[in-house]
DNA sequence: GGACTTACTTTTGGCGCGAAACAATTGCTG
DNA sequence: CAGCAATTGTTTCGCGCCAAAAGTAAGTCC
């Protein structure tokens, strides 16, 4: 498989940097970002002209709309070519490969999804290679592969512990790169997700940024200086350990009263279920709650209150400017947000500054499309860290 | 007063670092430097020079003790004249004033307390400035003044409010400024005491670095990239409002099961009154739990659990690379310190890294010592930020 | 149409850095 | 003890990146 790869041209410090500022801030003009990176306007002047020679910036027309027609000599905005490369994410379930096609900027411009009906390391290389091929003929210039998983990664290339594919020390990247001829990097879907809004979504441009998604499992994100930080217990069931309420309910899955217990969505559908003797979906529960049936009120509220007081804990330690509530467990919030705040302002100092709560639903694609981010982030930061 | 005030020269950013790096992590050599500072060797002699010449560092003696005695050339360290400047700190508390003179590097010379019988803004001020006059006789070349006071300060340079003193919108920094006509730096005293032990204390080159005050009141404060997150409720009483264990006892001064009702020296007296009908000090009551009296031995348990839940809450949310436990109550760790390791333990993931919690015993001098940093890094990093 | 304002470009000079050659100072080896 | 290897530090040189300043472009305002 040849893809057409044009090389990313090799790029100084200072071009990176405006590379970075114009991807991830929209379109700027060259005293924007004068003023945003600290340089002189002479400097950027030297800066873009090779970065629009070599066809990564692109200047564009004012479009009259945002422009309030101040006097002077009218900007003229850079902003990057978002479909100059293309960039592969995947996401992959227990029974499902979502994939998607990005642009550089990472809009989704294709989807492609097909079940997975094995676990053996090299068949599943095999369907993502195959997922690749139909892929890039419709998306030439594809400039590499992000692949998102449940479970423990490292070194972003092998899968060290999934529980679900019952993988142990699979080196995912490797077998994907042999069979694509594109680098390809692997990492926990929920560390992927964090980088991607870190760059283009909830965090962009925050310097203390935390994401919490709850779902099947719990997750959690921590952004300092706009890096992630990584920690050895990601993935494993850390939130088995949070214990938000010691007289909380006791789950087979989960320690009495802790995060995991309170907040997945299993068992939330556990309690209901011992409780009321039915089981339910998640949603069906939540529309229960909504209606006023007791058990399924209580269970609900209950979670609320737990997830508004993990939020205060968090914001109370962290203090992040903010916090993203992402995955399929969010509904929560529709259904009960004024409890979740009701109990972040029972945790909180009447002083302290209001936590910036921001709720993202989020299906199987948005994994897909947090995997293929760190796929640009590797690209554009020069393979480095990212 | 004229001090010697020979004026700081002026450093260049290189130069800067460097003065920093071998200020705070001691003598050096220009290899060393290299290394650390990501420059080349030849960049290192240009950058020391000046220093050098301007009598801010020295080459001194290897001292042969640390010398493995290997081939080669014998490397020739440099380190800071440390006593090329004084520095003072005070320390206000309601009815003393604790003052230390250091040096560069923040080792205390000399020490000089006085009785607060006044809280008037002004006459503070004249203490304030008769204390520094006395000291400057036999410390010429005094360079700044750091103050720390338990309150909400601002800019540094303005108590906000201050409970204990009763002040509100005083302009200290400027009251003394005028007194002693040297550089003065007003900061709140646990603020202080985080930045000092970031330079020269526990949290030495650490990235991400909490620290936890337990005495009178609780205290918290977050260094992440080097530097200190300031927050709105800083001391002003979100102990009350970090809720730990829900079914905590209830005290006059914080809200059921609040850090302050199980943690602070006052509410633990108030606890144990309660139960033994007994007034008791703190010592009193840590040697009466050591000796296995039952009530003392209960709210001393209960306090070193909630200490031990917090900690793990704050390695869980923040994951810092250690946290330094500070504060005149931390000889809860010698009686309990079993009990507060079970409880981090009971509330952290088997796999996650563990816990590096250090201990610090704080007399008065510290906090005083904590304010004249703060004085060493305004001067060394130029009045900016710090 | 001229004055003014803002955006960008070009030119120039300087600073800071690394590369590389060189000097200094020790241990090791025969 | 002479010569060699190893390591630190110095000097020289040239390049890259940047800011400052002067110049050009393109619009608004009166």
């Amino acid at each position: 498989m040849t893809a057409g790869i044009a090389s990313w041209p090799p790029l100084s410090p200072g071009e990176r940097s405006v590379a970075i500022e114009v991807l991830v801030h929209g379109p700027l003009s060259r005293t924007e970002l004068a003023r945003r990176l600290g340089l002189s306007a002479g400097s950027l002047t030297r800066l873009t002209k090779p970065l629009i020679e070599s066809g990564l910036l692109v200047e564009v027309a004012e479009a009259g709309v945002s422009a309030e027609a101040r006097q002077g000599r009218p900007s003229t905005p850079l902003d990057v070519v978002a479909d100059s490369w293309s960039f592969l994410g995947f996401k992959i379930t227990e029974d499902m490969v979502y994939g998607v096609v990005t642009t550089l900027r990472s809009d989704i411009v294709a989807r492609h999804d097909r079940p997975l009906t094995t676990h053996d390391p090299a068949e599943v290389a095999d369907v993502l290679g195959e997922m690749t091929a139909e892929l890039v003929r419709d998306h030439p210039r594809l400039a590499g592969i992000g692949i998102g998983v449940g479970g423990f990664v490292q070194d972003r290339a092998v899968v060290g512990e999934s529980p679900f594919l019952l993988w142990r020390d699979v080196p995912l990247a490797e077998l994907v790169e042999e069979r694509t001829g594109l680098p390809v990097v692997v990492e926990n879907d929920v560390a992927a997700l964090v980088e991607s809004e870190t760059w283009f979504g909830a965090g962009r441009g925050l310097d203390r940024f935390v994401v919490l998604t709850i779902g099947a499992g719990i997750g959690y994100g921590l952004v300092l200086g706009g890096k992630r930080v990584a920690y050895a217990e990601e993935d494993r069931g850390f939130g088995r350990h949070w214990i938000v309420d010691p007289n909380g309910p006791l789950t087979p899955d989960g320690r009495r009263g802790s995060a995991v217990s309170l907040l997945t969505i299993p068992n939330i559908r556990y309690q209901v279920q011992a409780a009321t003797g039915r089981d339910r979906t998640y949603e069906e529960i939540l529309a229960a709650a909504a209606a006023g049936e007791p058990m399924p009120v209580r269970v609900v509220d209950e979670a609320a209150r737990a997830l508004g007081t993990l939020v205060a804990q968090i914001s109370n330690f962290v203090m992040p400017q903010k916090i993203l509530l992402a995955g399929e467990g969010v509904g929560l919030m529709d259904v009960a947000g004024k409890t979740v705040e009701d109990a972040v302002r029972d945790n909180r100092h009447p002083l302290a500054a209001p936590v910036e709560l921001e709720t993202k639903v989020s299906d199987f694609h948005d994994w897909a499309r947090g995997a293929a981010v760190l796929a640009i982030k590797v690209l554009v930061l020069g393979s480095a860290e990212a």
